[in-house]
DNA sequence: AGAATTTCCGCAAAGGTTTGCTGTGGAAAT
DNA sequence: ATTTCCACAGCAAACCTTTGCGGAAATTCT
């Protein structure tokens, strides 16, 4: 079966190709006579508008990039559900691509969004990338690009941010109120601008404590975040462990579970999550909650504003919340 | 900036779009001179083809689209990173479509994907799906459909699924090793064709054991399992509970966790999983693979082929292995 | 030198849609 | 009965690229 154009319609109407494609908009200018037949005969032909010609002709298509350096994650899982569901409720498609937080493959991967004629990328970036000049041409051709989670430093971005100051902050607060002493603290990679942003504030919460020991790690990956935390708790236990993000936990849990401690009993814990990993476990792991489904509907609604006006480049942030499991 | 086309280039040099054109993809119609001079200047203006236009033209994108209930899933995840990650060493790009379960949607996806001319699609079948009737205008086109995970009963059509028969053997092989007496078997959505094909296998290997008790029931959540298991558990401790799927696995060990049960103690434990969930506790639990990954990769070969030559539809199986932890 | 190739390039159409402009017929206004 | 106006529909260009075909100039062969 081939496929049903405009033209083959007004073939067999007897009418021209333009009157077709007006009646299916509703144009005022078509008779309802004129309107009503073509209607009818598009519906028992399955006219379906070729969205290549249609881009081509009005430069604007119903199409979305969204890169993140892998698909498989606890927290981009849900960002990019989120984000495509309502996209698909505004008419829009998602194209994903993944950068294996390679800078090389970021660069190409945004070539591919401009040959697709995408109307505007969401783009976590790799923790590789230096600088922002692969997005230049992006910022040229005015395709409206939305930076999440691990935004560039710049400003003049549009970025949009979990809390991530916010959320150190109520992880801080949340320890002070309980006896603890000594606090070992397990970040991601540090170059990403999460792991700063929540390093600091971090820190800077407990400059007013100083008979408070926070020790601070580094692990790039569960498997890291398991060996550091192996190697600190051989040294000392601590009364708590901090962990940035479920990567960490993940490693962080494998240590304690192999070593038979028990929180809240041996040990507290306490992390930033999504909520996923936390719940699977019993007691369950408190949290302060950084919602990838939130931020993907306010990344998708700061889209849809960016695409129909001008608006200034700003840092957005969502919320975090507290979830009291049993770990502390 | 506006964007570079070939008619920029070819006024900028004095020559034909067509020369340009030809001179671009290296037709040998074109000298050498005036080849190195296009290439040359179509690098400095960062020239990007217009993927509408050209699609438009040959009739032939290097677009694929994928449909899966929800992204947000612990198999699917790896599936589409698997996927994009192939599909882009191979130039194609991947839109991403969520049916939600709900076969309205489903087909509504299709039609966009129609729209977007996808050279193809993968498909995993919402669970609501009673028929194939809105995949019947791909089959007209031509679009290739590879179904991957749960998919359609009918012949004729491209499947590739995990060996469900198989891994549901060798989870019955691995507890009849043991001297377990009374097995709790927890499935999930009955309506899927991964469902029946586990139970199926699962029971058929009981059959020669009629002097082992094996319980089977259903939960469509891990709240639902959960709920399944504390009430079973609440007549009966089984030896061992075989769970088909990772959310069906979460609910139970919620269960065993909340009743303070301890595996492989109290209770022995096995799943059908890709193994993220199982690797997280401690002792790991043991595990039928069903990788996703895998998967993906022998679907987009599959897919491959399907685009290149009109090949027979058929169902292929990515094969399952065993992995051990400590729960049984 | 004249004929036969070869080399190189341009013309124009096609793919499906959208849209500004033009043109027609008929009804209303004068 | 002439003019004015409106409702309706078609023409043609444009978006950008690809490609069959034809043709001019340069080269090679008698």
């Amino acid at each position: 079966m081939t496929n049903t154009t405009l033209k083959k319609i007004s073939e067999i109407l007897g009418i021209s190709v333009s009157t077709v494609s007006r009646a299916l908009k509703h144009h005022p200018d078509i008779s309802v006579k004129t309107r009503e037949k073509v209607i009818e005969l598009a519906r028992t032909l399955d006219y379906e508008p070729n969205a290549n010609a249609v881009q081509l002709r009005t430069k604007n298509s119903k199409l979305l990039g969204l890169m993140v350096p892998t698909i498989s994650n606890y927290f981009y899982e849900t960002f990019i559900a989120a984000v495509e569901e309502d996209a698909r409720k505004n008419g829009y498609a998602v194209m994903i691509l993944q950068s294996g937080n390679d800078p090389l493959i970021e660069s190409e991967n945004l070539k591919l969004f401009r040959q697709n004629r995408v109307s505007g990328v969401f783009v976590c970036l790799s923790s590789n990338t230096k600088d922002l000049s692969s997005f230049e041409k992006m910022f040229d051709l005015e395709i409206p690009v939305v930076f999440f989670d691990n935004v560039p430093q710049e400003s003049g971005v549009h970025k949009i941010c979990l809390a991530d100051e916010k959320s150190a902050q109520l992880a801080a607060e949340l320890i002070l109120q309980h006896p603890y002493q000594s606090i070992l603290a397990i970040f991601g990679n540090p170059a990403l601008s999460i792991t700063k942003k929540r390093e600091a504030a971090l820190k800077n919460a407990f400059q007013a404590h100083p008979h408070i020991s926070l020790l601070i790690e580094h692990a790039n990956s569960s498997e890291e975040a398991k060996l550091v935390c192996h190697e600190m708790l051989n040294k000392h236990l601590p009364d708590i462990i901090f962990c940035m993000s479920d990567e960490v936990l993940i490693g962080v849990l494998k240590t304690i579970q192999e070593k038979g401690l028990r929180y809240p009993d041996n040990i507290a814990l306490l992390t930033i999550s999504n909520g996923t990993i936390p719940r699977l476990f019993h007691p369950q792991i408190t949290y302060i909650e950084t919602s990838g489904e939130k931020l993907g509907k306010a990344a998708f609604a700061h889209m849809l504003n960016c695409m129909q006006t001008k608006i200034e480049p700003t840092e957005l942030l969502v919320d975090a919340v507290l979830f009291n499991g049993g770990s502390l």
